[in-house]
DNA sequence: TTGTTTATTTGACCTAAGTCAAATTTCTTC
DNA sequence: GAAGAAATTTGACTTAGGTCAAATAAACAA
């Protein structure tokens, strides 16, 4: 999830110093390294990880196959949604790509914290509204775009994809092949 | 998006008598002819629609065709969601497919309620989330699955969908063409 | 009921993208 | 900087699904 948003930002920005010294009491940082899980399969996802630095990516296993479903760099904040909204256990993992900062919040803590500060209430309202209205964003591409187009738009909108991460998870966040990914590349 | 689902439809039966008098106040019925249209791209969403009787379905233009992105049944909330979220201009049409009847609730009444009503910015929280989730498990078919597959999994857990839908709305429902839908289906 | 429109199916052919295998290129690590 | 590993590209071939056109079938109005 983006947090950089205008929106969310300045939401974020905005928020009563009260507020944001309890949002700070419930978070702490940890690092992890390059290729280290933060949050495994079929664990529930009782926390959110804000990266602070490096990359990192959820994915799922489809026979036997890792399809990436997000990428996430800086100011991003990183969760298995259904798992993390419906306390349930991931279908998703995520994983470091490089090295990260990041800074974890315990789903519990959040949910307590939002009884005595209304504000994050709003917060998670908004977080979860752009969450969906992203989601929808992908959905279109694979709705009415092919592979070629797909490729393009990330490479405009979201060039740091393309500049960062290897061909192998691009493909499968585009729902390619690798082979087809390095065709288009070839072509363009 | 679904307010049949087991946690919403509790949560709207377990709601005090005080708010529920809230919601129905700023609720109103209006019934809608087959084709006619609930909203119009290009206009802020600015009302929800519950419906109470009949079909109705979302959808955007691409390139003259119509793409279909949501079927809307009994007890169904029928927005358009960034556009209701935002209150930004709508990419998608909202249409009655059949008679219908539906409940309207306004944007801004139902601001004004949560305002009162705690319970309210709840219930907001717990749709956006299900609705995410809700595109999340579409874009997921997307992601990892052929027409064939797609086709028979809303056959088997949407056949009120293949019952009561136009083929050629499910075609575009499912991202395939009329005549390769027409061909899934005399295989299987 | 019959004619007319609309929905669905079928046929012939085409194209985007997949698969498998091999060849390069690039990155690591000693 | 050479050896090995990993990432990427290229080639040959296959296949799912698209397109366009025509044929049925179903729904509907007169």
């Amino acid at each position: 999830m983006k947090l950089l948003l205008n929106k969310i930002n300045d939401y974020i920005n905005n928020l009563d110093a009260e507020t944001v010294v309890t949002l700070q009491s419930i978070s702490s940082e940890k690092r992890f390294k390059k290729g280290e899980i933060l949050l495994n399969q079929n664990e529930v996802c009782t926390k959110s990880y804000l990266i602070n630095s490096g990359i990192a990516r959820k994915y799922y296993l489809n026979e036997g196959k890792e399809i990436t479903t997000e990428l996430f760099f800086e100011n991003d904040l990183a969760v298995s949604f259904d798992s993390y909204a419906l306390q349930k256990p991931s279908r998703e993992f995520i994983e470091a790509l490089t090295d990260a900062s990041v800074s974890i919040t315990y789903f519990q803590a959040f949910q307590n914290a939002k009884l005595n500060h209304p504000k994050l209430i709003t917060l998670d309202l908004m977080l979860a509204e752009y969450y969906a209205i992203w989601v929808e964003s992908r959905l279109f591409e694979f709705h009415t775009k092919s592979a070629t187009e797909r490729y393009k738009d990330i490479l405009h909108k979201s060039p740091h994809i393309v500049q960062n991460i290897p061909l192998t998870i691009i493909a499968s966040y585009l729902g390619i092949s690798l082979e087809t990914l390095s065709r288009i590349r070839a072509k363009i």
